[in-house]
DNA sequence: CACAATATCTATCAATTGATAGAATTTCAA
DNA sequence: TTGAAATTCTATCAATTGATAGATATTGTG
């Protein structure tokens, strides 16, 4: 699947406007696309859509704003092309393993097995929302796509959402000795991927009043009993 | 220098303008303003501060555009409003229940009814996100304001976060049986409202899927095995 | 009723914002 | 080096938005 050519925006074929002639262009126009991309990332993520004003994000890449327009169509195109790099940047960093694991439950499994997969996905996704400060924007990104679904949520939804909750719901359910049915390993699902996401915004929260030392190793214990409690 | 005891918004006692002259008004003004009050924090919770228009609310509470400024001074001191209201709602929905459970920590408290007191109060909130289709707009108020902190901010983390937090977390480390130290109490205590707050955007997608049926139930389970593993 | 306080509403302003035109500059292959 | 393609940038536009002026209408009390 996926594995979509070179993926400007996989979806909406349509609005692209002229936007860069076409074919290749100068290395260095390469560098301010990218220079663009990064600061749209960051500021789209820090202030959402509406609020992220084009001067600013001109601004931050040191550039101006026939740029964006140049390079971007518009603002939507420029909004888009960020939640598509966000996907292309998680594919590459959790893909594998997730494909590793639908490989694996395709066969059968033994609770233990999956419990320890279940782990794995999700520490996996703890370290990367927690990690990088250069994640956080994406993640705030998301955030805000999710609470208020806007150009950006298809592609979120069809390309990480959906999936990744599909997936560790498959998982829980493994992991339960079929205790848990379908209905209630997606609802559990969606609360697991909840509980590390809200870190996003309540890690500052958490830093102010407990400091921020070792805050992954002790995401990670919570995730484990959870996970061991669903065997019980 | 406002003065008006009538807790319009408890902080931030600078940027009132004139809005209303002065001590009461008559029956119909009240009105309005509630039906401003109830449009703004239906659309601001839709789409957050800066997206939101004041022309759309004062489309949706059948009112112009002066009559916001005449109730609230401007856009910024009808969104704190609509914090202070959610504040107050909040604390008459389940004020009760958390002075009392603040007062049995004082005392000491055996694990299992740390767990109960717990599951209450987690539960209540639970009830409190997911059943009245007019609180939902609420959430969404509060998760915008988290991914962004603007205006309202200081008013819900004072407010509703932080204590809300924190009287999870003492829960959570009596409910343990001393297993767990108040950082990571914390931490498992931001995780669990997390994975709550996480089905108001989650939930659109549950039901897509899944359906909406036995919701609360659903969740209601998970939250006690989650509880039922603290002292494990 | 009268009349002051309160409330509503039309018209308009200034600032911000996304977008574009079109000239000027830079890149790089031949 | 040269020149066409690619990129950058200044100036400007039209639309939207928050806010206000000021005229008009409504309320309720004496």
């Amino acid at each position: 699947m996926s594995s979509d050519m070179t993926s400007k925006s996989a979806l909406s074929p349509s609005s692209a406007r002229q936007m860069r002639a076409s074919a290749q262009g100068y290395k260095k126009g390469e560098e301010t696309r990218r220079r663009i991309l990064s600061a749209a990332s960051e500021i789209f993520g820090e202030r959402g859509f509406a609020s992220a004003t084009t001067r600013m994000i001109a601004q931050k890449a040191e550039t101006n704003l026939p740029a964006l327009t140049y390079y971007f169509g518009n603002k939507e195109g420029l909004y888009r092309a960020c939640a598509d790099e966000i996907v292309a940047d998680y594919h590459k960093s959790v893909g594998q393993l997730a494909e590793q694991i639908a490989a694996m439950l395709a066969t059968n499994m033994d609770a233990k097995t999956a419990q320890t997969l279940l782990f794995d996905l999700l520490s996996n996704l703890a370290r990367f929302l927690l990690t990088s400060p250069d994640t956080e924007s994406r993640a705030l990104f998301i955030q805000h796509e999710m609470a208020s679904p806007g150009a950006a949520f298809e592609i979120l939804y069809s390309q990480l959402w959906n999936p990744g909750i599909a997936l560790t719901a498959m998982l829980i359910r493994a992991a339960s000795n079929g205790k848990i049915d379908e209905r209630a390993a997606w609802v559990r699902a969606v609360m697991m991927i909840g509980s590390l996401t809200s870190l996003i915004s309540g890690r500052p929260i958490i830093t102010r009043t407990a400091g921020d030392h070792d805050l992954e190793i002790l995401v990670l214990d919570a995730l484990n009993d959870q996970i061991l409690s669903l065997a019980r």
